[in-house]
RNA sequence: GCCGCGUUGGUCAAGGGGUUAAGACGCCUCCCUUUCACGGAGGAAUCACGGGUUCGAUUCCCGUACGUGGUACCA
């Protein structure tokens, strides 16, 4: 029956991609390589009111930067171009005027404020918003109530008009959703629904129809609000005549907040303090940056992974998963239903699972900006591969590495000297004076362990008692790899100069 | 309000008529480590509620509650 896959994701370039964005690309991209099929890429911009310079571009970076390249874009078109709605404008109007021809439309020329009027007019407690539908169309300006000539005259005159569906009364509409099961609508609860907007532009509605038909789509998965309109789409395959060719339709569950209830929001990602977009978008109305994950240190392949975590999982113990192992993996039928709130603790242990599993020099690359933002140099990338290797167990995200590793290029700024202060002796100076002489050439870690350990000794101190002093003169606080893997790496110089400032100002 | 969809620990979740109801994150305790982290060993914590069906329901059915989505010339 599927002879070829094809998918599509289809997004409104608006602003930032959101994570839900980019798990229904996701689940797009995985159903279309475990199938051997083709991932499309269309760009939903119909809406002329809500173009964002930009945006369009963004997408696509977003999708690189995830390895989740559509192998047909706008970029890339294959054998179904244009890839953007605004430039497939011309194909929709026929259809709309071939459901007006079958009576499963109409024109409809009532003015915003007309509508706002019909609102106004029969809002009731019980029914706080009405809709245009069986029981309001009769009484507004379409062309159900008005005569062919009237409506011809209103047409000749330039009269702004959109085209609506005509909703049957009392059908049932049903469709089968992969990860649903059976759904069922009422029609007489669905409103009549505008196809074909004033300015020619299709709606959603039938965009999403007449496209993913040209376009030959067999699956068609989005996000689970979509649901309520569904059988307009559904009745509208029919209408049209393509009933047979309908896609599969899968509705994916919601990302939802972690605290309190609702779909995850960019706001939330504010308040909460973690990225919600993938990239860094820039709004160029209002200059608003929002830092994304990736500029919040992660890798790609974790954040793949979160995003697959959220309403899938392979049924087995296994947590982490690489792009490959997803696709070979994924299915429909291990898709919850349920939505899940975005927990970002574990988002940041994935990462911490992938950084581990990452190329130290890879990791060395995209974790240097963050030591530059610190004001850290790092002129030798062989070394700062060491260093990477040095810390990398500790790091959750890619700037953890500056905030871990920072030292081993610069000396401390500032020392948690209350930590060393209340057990500081005359004794313990002296100790590491004579240390410091002694101190002639750099020796494995092991080895200069042993002669710090045997010089505490003969100086009657405890090498215990030692020891934090050292991390703080050379780290400035407590933590970080052995202190004498420290020492190793930053030479002996460098360890005596940050010893002696120390001692000053311990003195 | 109406309609759709959903509901297993705090979170992600496995399981789907009989189980001690997996595992992971987080939290707590201990071990390792004279730091932090990693790692290891433990621990607290769950089937929304009410009716059925059944010898037996977390699992099937029906209600209720709650949540969530929709109710635009936005997608």
């Amino acid at each position: 029956m599927e002879n070829h896959v094809r998918v599509r994701f289809a997004p409104s370039p608006t602003g930032g991609l959101h994570l839900g964005g980019v798990r229904t690309v996701l689940f797009n991209y995985l159903f279309a390589k475990k199938h051997k099929g083709t991932f499309v890429l269309r760009v939903e911009d119909t809406d002329q009111t809500r173009f964002v310079e930009g945006a369009e571009q963004y997408i696509f970076d977003c999708l690189n930067w995830a390895g989740l390249n559509p192998d047909e874009s706008p970029l890339n078109p294959g054998a179904y171009a244009p890839y953007r709605q605004s430039e497939r404008k011309p194909m929709y109007r026929q259809y709309a005027e071939q459901l007006i021809a079958q009576c499963n439309a109409y024109y409809a020329f009532d003015t915003p404020e007309e509508l706002e009027q019909m609102r106004e007019q029969y809002k009731t407690p019980e029914n706080p918003s009405p809709q245009y539908d069986h029981r309001t169309r009769g009484q507004m300006r379409n062309s159900l109530n008005l005569s062919p000539a009237e409506v011809q005259e209103l047409i000749d005159a330039g009269t702004p008009y959109v085209i609506r569906i005509k909703m049957p009364e009392n059908e049932t509409v049903q469709f089968t959703d992969l990860i649903r099961g059976s759904i069922s609508n009422e029609t007489q609860l669905v409103d009549d629904k505008v196809l074909l907007k004033s300015d020619g532009m299709p709606t959603y509605h039938l965009a999403v129809v007449v496209d993913d038909y040209l376009m030959k789509i067999t699956h068609a998965f989005r996000g689970e609000e979509w649901l309520p309109s569904a059988p307009i789409h559904i009745l509208l395959w029919k209408y049209l005549g393509w009933e047979n060719e309908m896609p599969h339709w899968a509705h994916l569950p919601l990302i939802l907040k972690p605290d309190g209830n609702g779909k995850l929001s960019k706001r939330d990602g504010e308040r909460l303090g973690f990225p919600v977009f993938a990239m860094e978008w820039k709004d160029p109305k209002t200059g608003d940056i929002v830092e994304g994950f990736k500029e919040k240190g992660f890798l790609p392949e974790a954040f793949i992974n979160i995003l697959a975590m959220l309403g899938w999982n392979a049924g087995t113990e296994q947590e982490i998963f690489s792009l490959e192992e997803l696709c070979d993996l994924f299915s429909l039928e291990r898709v919850h239903k349920g939505g899940a709130k975005f927990d970002y603790e574990k988002a940041k242990w994935y990462n911490q699972q992938h950084i581990q599993r990452a190329d130290n020099a890879r990791l060395a690359q995209l974790s240097k900006p963050y030591f530059e933002a610190k004001g850290v140099t790092v002129a030798d990338d062989q070394k700062l591969e060491q260093a990477v290797a040095m810390v990398k167990e500790r790091c959750h995200l890619l700037s953890d590495f500056a905030e871990q590793a920072s030292f081993l290029f610069a000396a401390p700024v500032t020392h948690d000297l209350d930590a060393v202060k209340p057990k500081w002796t005359a004794e313990k100076s002296a100790f590491f004076t004579k240390w410091m002489d002694g101190l002639a050439q750099l020796d494995e870690p092991a080895a200069m362990e042993a002669a710090f350990g045997a010089l505490a000794a003969e100086e009657g101190l405890k090498k215990g008692e030692l020891m934090m002093p050292l991390r703080i003169m050379l780290v400035g606080g407590k933590f970080g790899p052995g202190v004498f893997d420290i020492i190793h790496f930053i030479g002996l110089e460098e360890t005596k100069t940050r010893v002696q400032h120390v001692l000053a100002a311990l003195a």
